[in-house]
DNA sequence: AGTGTAAAACTACACCTGTAGATCACACGG
DNA sequence: CCGTGTGATCTACAGGTGTAGTTTTACACT
Protein backbone atom coordinates (compact mmCIF):
# COMPACT_ATOMS: atom_id res chain seq x y z
CA UNK A 1 0.00 0.00 0.00
CA UNK A 2 2.27 2.82 -0.94
CA UNK A 3 1.01 6.11 -1.31
CA UNK A 4 0.74 8.31 -3.76
CA UNK A 5 4.40 9.94 -3.70
CA UNK A 6 5.06 12.55 -6.23
CA UNK A 7 8.60 12.29 -6.96
CA UNK A 8 10.18 14.55 -9.27
CA UNK A 9 12.18 13.97 -11.88
CA UNK A 10 15.84 14.42 -10.17
CA UNK A 11 14.00 11.92 -7.48
CA UNK A 12 13.90 9.09 -9.79
CA UNK A 13 16.65 9.36 -11.43
CA UNK A 14 18.03 8.76 -8.21
CA UNK A 15 15.39 6.03 -7.07
CA UNK A 16 16.49 4.27 -10.61
CA UNK A 17 20.09 3.86 -9.64
CA UNK A 18 19.50 2.69 -6.51
CA UNK A 19 17.04 0.22 -7.90
CA UNK A 20 19.88 -0.93 -10.54
CA UNK A 21 22.73 -1.26 -7.89
CA UNK A 22 20.63 -2.05 -4.46
CA UNK A 23 22.73 0.16 -2.56
CA UNK A 24 24.93 3.64 -3.14
CA UNK A 25 26.71 6.20 -1.41
CA UNK A 26 26.46 9.30 -2.12
CA UNK A 27 29.60 9.53 -4.02
CA UNK A 28 28.25 6.48 -6.07
CA UNK A 29 25.34 8.56 -6.99
CA UNK A 30 26.81 11.38 -7.66
CA UNK A 31 29.29 9.80 -9.75
CA UNK A 32 26.92 7.72 -11.74
CA UNK A 33 25.00 10.99 -12.66
CA UNK A 34 27.73 12.97 -13.79
CA UNK A 35 27.77 12.10 -17.22
CA UNK A 36 24.42 13.35 -17.63
CA UNK A 37 24.10 16.03 -14.96
CA UNK A 38 26.92 18.04 -13.74
CA UNK A 39 26.03 18.35 -10.09
CA UNK A 40 28.21 19.29 -7.03
CA UNK A 41 28.34 16.32 -4.61
CA UNK A 42 26.75 18.55 -1.78
CA UNK A 43 23.73 18.85 -4.39
CA UNK A 44 23.40 15.16 -4.28
CA UNK A 45 23.89 14.52 -0.73
CA UNK A 46 21.19 16.96 -0.03
CA UNK A 47 18.72 15.12 -2.54
CA UNK A 48 19.30 11.89 -0.96
CA UNK A 49 19.48 13.68 2.96
CA UNK A 50 16.13 14.65 1.67
CA UNK A 51 14.22 11.48 0.72
CA UNK A 52 15.61 9.98 3.60
CA UNK A 53 14.25 12.39 5.76
CA UNK A 54 10.72 11.62 4.00
CA UNK A 55 11.51 7.55 4.63
CA UNK A 56 11.79 6.81 0.99
CA UNK A 57 15.19 5.95 1.35
CA UNK A 58 17.39 4.11 4.32
CA UNK A 59 20.83 4.22 4.94
CA UNK A 60 23.69 2.08 7.31
CA UNK A 61 27.05 3.51 7.67
CA UNK A 62 29.45 1.71 6.37
CA UNK A 63 33.00 2.20 6.64
CA UNK A 64 32.87 5.69 7.87
CA UNK A 65 30.21 6.54 4.81
CA UNK A 66 26.27 6.17 4.04
CA UNK A 67 24.82 3.49 2.19
CA UNK A 68 21.57 4.75 0.92
CA UNK A 69 19.04 2.04 -0.24
CA UNK A 70 15.50 2.94 -1.24
CA UNK A 71 12.38 1.85 0.59
CA UNK A 72 10.08 1.64 -2.18
CA UNK A 73 10.16 -0.78 -4.96
CA UNK A 74 10.65 -0.11 -8.74
CA UNK A 75 6.96 -1.75 -9.11
CA UNK A 76 5.53 0.28 -6.47
CA UNK A 77 6.23 3.12 -8.00
CA UNK A 78 5.32 2.18 -11.62
CA UNK A 79 1.90 1.08 -10.40
CA UNK A 80 1.43 4.76 -8.46
CA UNK A 81 2.57 6.61 -11.06
CA UNK A 82 0.69 4.93 -13.98
CA UNK A 83 -2.23 4.96 -11.74
CA UNK A 84 -1.69 8.51 -11.30
CA UNK A 85 -1.41 9.27 -14.81
CA UNK A 86 -4.22 7.34 -15.57
CA UNK A 87 -6.96 8.50 -13.67
CA UNK A 88 -5.79 12.46 -14.22
CA UNK A 89 -5.24 12.41 -17.69
CA UNK A 90 -7.32 9.34 -18.93
CA UNK A 91 -9.90 9.85 -16.57
CA UNK A 92 -8.87 6.11 -15.21
CA UNK A 93 -9.56 4.82 -18.28
CA UNK A 94 -6.49 2.54 -18.78
CA UNK A 95 -7.81 1.47 -22.32
CA UNK A 96 -7.98 4.87 -23.08
CA UNK A 97 -4.23 5.05 -22.13
CA UNK A 98 -3.52 1.89 -24.09
CA UNK A 99 -5.06 3.12 -26.89
CA UNK A 100 -3.15 6.44 -26.89
CA UNK A 101 0.09 4.37 -27.10
CA UNK A 102 -0.80 2.12 -29.80
CA UNK A 103 -2.09 5.52 -31.79
CA UNK A 104 0.91 7.97 -30.84
CA UNK A 105 2.78 5.54 -32.94
CA UNK A 106 5.44 5.36 -30.80
CA UNK A 107 5.34 1.77 -30.80
CA UNK A 108 7.05 -0.46 -33.72
CA UNK A 109 5.34 -3.38 -35.42
CA UNK A 110 7.70 -5.46 -32.98
CA UNK A 111 6.52 -4.25 -29.91
CA UNK A 112 2.67 -4.00 -31.08
CA UNK A 113 3.34 -8.10 -32.07
CA UNK A 114 4.89 -8.45 -28.49
CA UNK A 115 2.19 -6.53 -26.91
CA UNK A 116 -0.56 -9.14 -28.64
CA UNK A 117 1.40 -12.03 -27.80
CA UNK A 118 1.24 -10.66 -23.89
CA UNK A 119 -2.54 -10.28 -24.12
CA UNK A 120 -2.80 -13.79 -25.75
CA UNK A 121 -0.79 -15.04 -22.71
CA UNK A 122 -2.83 -12.75 -20.11
CA UNK A 123 -6.11 -14.20 -21.09
CA UNK A 124 -5.29 -18.03 -21.89
CA UNK A 125 -8.80 -19.27 -23.07
CA UNK A 126 -11.57 -16.39 -23.65
CA UNK A 127 -11.30 -17.92 -27.24
CA UNK A 128 -13.73 -16.40 -29.69
CA UNK A 129 -15.02 -13.48 -28.77
CA UNK A 130 -18.46 -12.23 -29.33
CA UNK B 1 5.60 20.54 -30.78
CA UNK B 2 4.59 20.84 -27.26
CA UNK B 3 7.78 20.66 -24.98
CA UNK B 4 7.77 18.60 -21.88
CA UNK B 5 6.06 21.12 -19.49
CA UNK B 6 6.14 19.75 -15.55
CA UNK B 7 2.50 20.26 -14.43
CA UNK B 8 1.15 19.83 -11.15
CA UNK B 9 -2.19 17.93 -10.00
CA UNK B 10 -3.80 21.03 -9.82
CA UNK B 11 -2.87 22.29 -13.16
CA UNK B 12 -3.88 19.14 -15.11
CA UNK B 13 -7.25 19.49 -13.17
CA UNK B 14 -7.76 22.79 -14.27
CA UNK B 15 -6.77 22.28 -18.08
CA UNK B 16 -9.27 19.33 -17.75
CA UNK B 17 -11.87 21.75 -17.29
CA UNK B 18 -10.73 23.77 -20.01
CA UNK B 19 -10.67 20.96 -22.56
CA UNK B 20 -14.27 19.58 -21.71
CA UNK B 21 -15.71 22.59 -21.89
CA UNK B 22 -13.52 25.11 -24.45
CA UNK B 23 -13.41 28.21 -22.33
CA UNK B 24 -14.08 28.88 -18.75
CA UNK B 25 -14.08 32.08 -16.73
CA UNK B 26 -12.06 32.10 -13.05
CA UNK B 27 -15.56 31.99 -11.62
CA UNK B 28 -16.99 28.50 -13.94
CA UNK B 29 -13.37 26.90 -12.82
CA UNK B 30 -13.98 27.65 -9.44
CA UNK B 31 -17.37 26.61 -8.98
CA UNK B 32 -16.72 23.41 -11.20
CA UNK B 33 -13.44 22.79 -9.00
CA UNK B 34 -15.79 23.82 -5.83
CA UNK B 35 -17.02 20.23 -5.46
CA UNK B 36 -14.21 18.06 -4.77
CA UNK B 37 -11.86 21.34 -3.51
CA UNK B 38 -12.92 24.07 -1.75
CA UNK B 39 -10.61 26.65 -2.83
CA UNK B 40 -11.02 30.08 -2.32
CA UNK B 41 -11.77 32.26 -5.97
CA UNK B 42 -8.61 34.07 -5.67
CA UNK B 43 -6.55 30.96 -5.44
CA UNK B 44 -8.50 29.78 -8.47
CA UNK B 45 -7.50 33.11 -9.90
CA UNK B 46 -4.18 32.82 -9.07
CA UNK B 47 -3.29 29.18 -10.47
CA UNK B 48 -5.05 30.70 -13.67
CA UNK B 49 -2.85 33.41 -14.18
CA UNK B 50 0.09 31.93 -13.47
CA UNK B 51 -1.09 29.10 -15.76
CA UNK B 52 -1.41 32.08 -18.21
CA UNK B 53 1.93 34.01 -17.82
CA UNK B 54 3.75 30.79 -18.49
CA UNK B 55 2.00 30.54 -21.79
CA UNK B 56 -0.15 27.55 -21.39
CA UNK B 57 -3.48 29.87 -20.91
CA UNK B 58 -4.92 32.55 -23.27
CA UNK B 59 -7.44 34.56 -22.42
CA UNK B 60 -9.75 37.18 -23.83
CA UNK B 61 -12.45 39.61 -22.15
CA UNK B 62 -15.62 39.43 -22.28
CA UNK B 63 -18.53 41.33 -20.69
CA UNK B 64 -15.73 42.71 -18.30
CA UNK B 65 -14.81 39.27 -17.22
CA UNK B 66 -11.73 37.01 -18.76
CA UNK B 67 -12.38 33.98 -20.17
CA UNK B 68 -9.15 31.40 -20.60
CA UNK B 69 -9.01 28.95 -22.97
CA UNK B 70 -5.84 26.26 -23.25
CA UNK B 71 -3.05 26.19 -25.86
CA UNK B 72 -2.20 22.92 -25.24
CA UNK B 73 -4.42 19.85 -26.64
CA UNK B 74 -5.20 17.30 -24.59
CA UNK B 75 -3.35 14.96 -26.75
CA UNK B 76 0.16 17.31 -26.57
CA UNK B 77 -0.02 16.66 -22.64
CA UNK B 78 -0.93 13.39 -22.84
CA UNK B 79 1.68 12.67 -25.49
CA UNK B 80 4.23 14.59 -23.55
CA UNK B 81 3.19 13.05 -20.10
CA UNK B 82 2.95 9.43 -20.93
CA UNK B 83 6.61 9.85 -23.07
CA UNK B 84 7.95 11.56 -19.75
CA UNK B 85 7.11 8.69 -17.72
CA UNK B 86 7.97 6.11 -20.07
CA UNK B 87 11.13 7.05 -20.44
CA UNK B 88 11.60 7.79 -16.28
CA UNK B 89 9.84 4.68 -15.01
CA UNK B 90 10.31 2.16 -17.92
CA UNK B 91 13.69 3.15 -19.43
CA UNK B 92 12.02 4.40 -22.81
CA UNK B 93 10.41 0.75 -23.43
CA UNK B 94 7.08 1.30 -24.30
CA UNK B 95 6.00 -2.52 -23.96
CA UNK B 96 7.27 -2.84 -20.39
CA UNK B 97 4.99 0.38 -19.79
CA UNK B 98 2.10 -1.93 -20.98
CA UNK B 99 3.30 -5.41 -19.67
CA UNK B 100 3.14 -3.53 -16.41
CA UNK B 101 -0.56 -2.39 -17.28
CA UNK B 102 -1.33 -6.13 -17.97
CA UNK B 103 0.09 -7.62 -14.96
CA UNK B 104 -1.13 -5.09 -12.93
CA UNK B 105 -4.42 -6.45 -13.43
CA UNK B 106 -5.69 -3.08 -13.53
CA UNK B 107 -7.71 -4.32 -16.57
CA UNK B 108 -10.66 -6.24 -17.20
CA UNK B 109 -10.86 -8.97 -19.43
CA UNK B 110 -13.38 -6.85 -21.83
CA UNK B 111 -10.88 -4.14 -21.53
CA UNK B 112 -8.25 -7.13 -22.48
CA UNK B 113 -10.55 -8.22 -25.52
CA UNK B 114 -10.94 -4.01 -26.54
CA UNK B 115 -7.18 -3.55 -26.79
CA UNK B 116 -6.51 -6.53 -28.22
CA UNK B 117 -8.72 -5.97 -30.77
CA UNK B 118 -7.29 -1.80 -31.24
CA UNK B 119 -4.11 -3.81 -32.09
CA UNK B 120 -5.19 -6.19 -34.36
CA UNK B 121 -6.74 -2.81 -36.08
CA UNK B 122 -3.91 -1.30 -36.02
CA UNK B 123 -1.11 -4.16 -37.33
CA UNK B 124 -2.08 -5.28 -40.37
CA UNK B 125 -2.05 -1.69 -42.12
CA UNK B 126 1.90 -1.23 -41.41
CA UNK B 127 2.71 0.30 -43.86
CA UNK B 128 0.43 3.38 -43.17
CA UNK B 129 1.47 6.63 -43.75
CA UNK B 130 1.72 9.13 -40.52
C1' DA C 1 -21.68 62.62 -10.82
C1' DG C 2 -21.24 59.37 -6.96
C1' DT C 3 -21.23 54.99 -5.41
C1' DG C 4 -21.75 50.05 -5.06
C1' DT C 5 -19.90 45.92 -6.66
C1' DA C 6 -17.54 42.36 -8.97
C1' DA C 7 -13.55 40.94 -10.98
C1' DA C 8 -8.62 41.67 -11.57
C1' DA C 9 -4.31 42.65 -9.67
C1' DC C 10 -1.17 42.86 -5.98
C1' DT C 11 0.88 41.18 -1.83
C1' DA C 12 2.00 37.64 1.39
C1' DC C 13 3.56 33.47 3.27
C1' DA C 14 4.88 28.70 4.11
C1' DC C 15 6.79 24.87 1.97
C1' DC C 16 9.42 22.15 -1.48
C1' DT C 17 13.07 21.75 -4.87
C1' DG C 18 17.46 22.37 -7.08
C1' DT C 19 21.57 24.18 -6.23
C1' DA C 20 25.76 24.65 -3.63
C1' DG C 21 29.10 26.98 -0.37
C1' DA C 22 30.63 26.77 4.53
C1' DT C 23 31.47 24.25 8.42
C1' DC C 24 31.91 20.32 11.47
C1' DA C 25 33.60 15.83 13.04
C1' DC C 26 36.59 12.40 13.17
C1' DA C 27 39.91 8.61 11.90
C1' DC C 28 44.58 8.21 10.22
C1' DG C 29 49.46 9.22 9.18
C1' DG C 30 53.18 11.28 11.16
C1' DC D 1 48.95 14.53 20.05
C1' DC D 2 48.09 17.17 15.86
C1' DG D 3 47.07 18.42 11.44
C1' DT D 4 44.69 16.85 7.26
C1' DG D 5 41.48 15.29 4.39
C1' DT D 6 36.92 13.25 3.50
C1' DG D 7 32.38 12.91 4.05
C1' DA D 8 28.28 14.69 6.77
C1' DT D 9 25.69 18.47 8.19
C1' DC D 10 24.25 23.28 8.28
C1' DT D 11 22.99 27.35 6.09
C1' DA D 12 21.41 29.88 2.17
C1' DC D 13 18.97 31.34 -1.69
C1' DA D 14 16.07 31.72 -5.83
C1' DG D 15 12.19 30.05 -8.07
C1' DG D 16 7.68 27.50 -8.18
C1' DT D 17 3.29 26.14 -5.82
C1' DG D 18 -0.76 26.18 -3.02
C1' DT D 19 -3.23 29.12 -0.49
C1' DA D 20 -5.68 33.35 0.30
C1' DG D 21 -6.32 38.27 2.10
C1' DT D 22 -6.13 43.17 0.54
C1' DT D 23 -6.31 46.68 -2.77
C1' DT D 24 -7.35 48.56 -7.15
C1' DT D 25 -10.19 49.24 -11.12
C1' DA D 26 -13.87 50.13 -13.87
C1' DC D 27 -18.63 49.48 -15.37
C1' DA D 28 -23.64 49.95 -14.16
C1' DC D 29 -27.11 52.15 -11.89
C1' DT D 30 -29.39 55.66 -9.03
Amino acid sequence: MTERQALTELQITVLRLLWERGEATVADIWEALYAERKLAQTTVATIVSRLQRRGILSRRTRDRQFVYRTLLTEADVQHSMVGELTERLFAGDVTALVSHLLAEGDMSPGDLARVRQMIDNTMPSQGDDK
